[in-house]
DNA sequence: TTACGAATTAACCAAATGGTTAAACCAATT
DNA sequence: AATTGGTTTAACCATTTGGTTAATTCGTAA
């Protein structure tokens, strides 16, 4: 059985994961957990001293994924700006759209106010809008890109991204979607975005 | 005193918005309200028979700010399309700023899974997007707008908009920013988003 | 076999929470 | 002055919740 090779440990962290992503930090239960991870709640405590304890060990593992790591994409020398832009955007939503709780998980998280000091332990300090605004700087000194802000365009493109699966429950409403609506217009977002970029981009 | 100006049901209905826009339907307390109404718990009861019933007046308050009225905007014959998303992510943007809480407590109540049939009582059906839409189509038949998806476009649009206000906290680690950069950041983003649509946009 | 430490459980606990109730207060009406 | 009806309060209640404890099981090394 599969169940049976998970540790005691892995089984309460899955559990916990579940939880705490669909229920948030307040809502999710411990007597939850232990039942969805079938053991006794006494157990929870024994593995993780607190409440507070196991949640910031999912948050971490979470949260290592709400800023994809784009460091090497973007040292690549073999490809332009552009391409890698249109290659971030392609690698984002399909990622989300494997772990489409991601981003509402980590957002809850970082403005609950019940649960401060967890930003501090975000991974991806200066990883990302650095590596973007090098590799932008380069193509901007050749001149095969438009002049816009850097910064900016970054945060543009992640919250296009992101934003479907933080409003889905929105969209879903506003387009009268079934899920699978939903999956297929992420589906069809990717070359729309990608067109996006390239307009806006080209110089 | 502008504080005994005020009728119970007003203080109720303040000091709810304030805990609720902060801690969420799960974080919130009922006695925390009724301290910062100044006044007996009993009385939360007797104005609003319970949490919930407290909880979707505001609710419906703020909701109905997260998509803004822009029904008028679009109707206008003497703007071009490419024009009234200007005029949008203006005023769209210029609006957050005054209550940058409204998307994370929006977004955060529909996600919720302890709040459902909130989103039932989301007041934008089929108001944004088909006024949009049609303002589209008619710039389109004249060809002085470039062919896009206008449901994703306007997605993307407002996903430009709000997505900084959603994920601030964490914007504010990035890009090493305090309150005052990221107000002059969002101020500064109002061209820039302009700009790019203006990109998509140009035939 | 025994001993020992880690893993596991059932029962329990104190605190917090949403909600209720009965009594008191208070202003207007008779 | 007495009555009435809405408003407000203090005290109380049942339930839930995170957390603890003491006892038990289990694997393993001596």
């Amino acid at each position: 059985m599969s169940e049976q090779e998970q540790s005691t440990e892995e089984k309460i962290l899955a559990a916990a994961e579940e939880t705490f992503v669909k229920d948030g930090f307040e809502g999710a239960r411990m007597q939850n957990i232990a039942n969805k991870a079938g053991i006794n709640k006494a157990m929870l405590h024994y593995y993780f001293r607190s409440k507070e304890m196991l949640f910031e060990k999912i948050f971490e593992m979470k949260s290592k994924f709400f800023f994809p790591a784009v460091k090497d994409m973007m040292k690549r020398e073999d490809t332009t700006f552009i391409e890698k832009m249109e290659e971030f955007v392609e690698g984002y939503i399909n990622f989300l759209t494997r772990y489409p709780f991601i981003p509402f998980f980590v957002v809850r998280t970082v403005n609950s106010s019940g649960t401060q000091g967890f930003i501090e332990k975000l991974p991806f300090k200066a990883q990302l809008a650095e590596s973007v605004f090098i590799s932008y700087q380069k193509d901007r000194e050749q001149g095969v890109v438009a002049e816009i802000d850097p910064n900016q365009f970054l945060i543009s493109v992640i919250g296009m991204c992101v934003f479907p699966f933080l409003g889905k429950p929105i969209l879903k409403v506003v387009f009268e979607m079934e899920e699978s609506n939903f999956e297929s217009m992420m589906r069809s977002r990717i070359p729309e975005l990608k067109l996006y970029i390239r307009k806006i981009l080209t110089p």
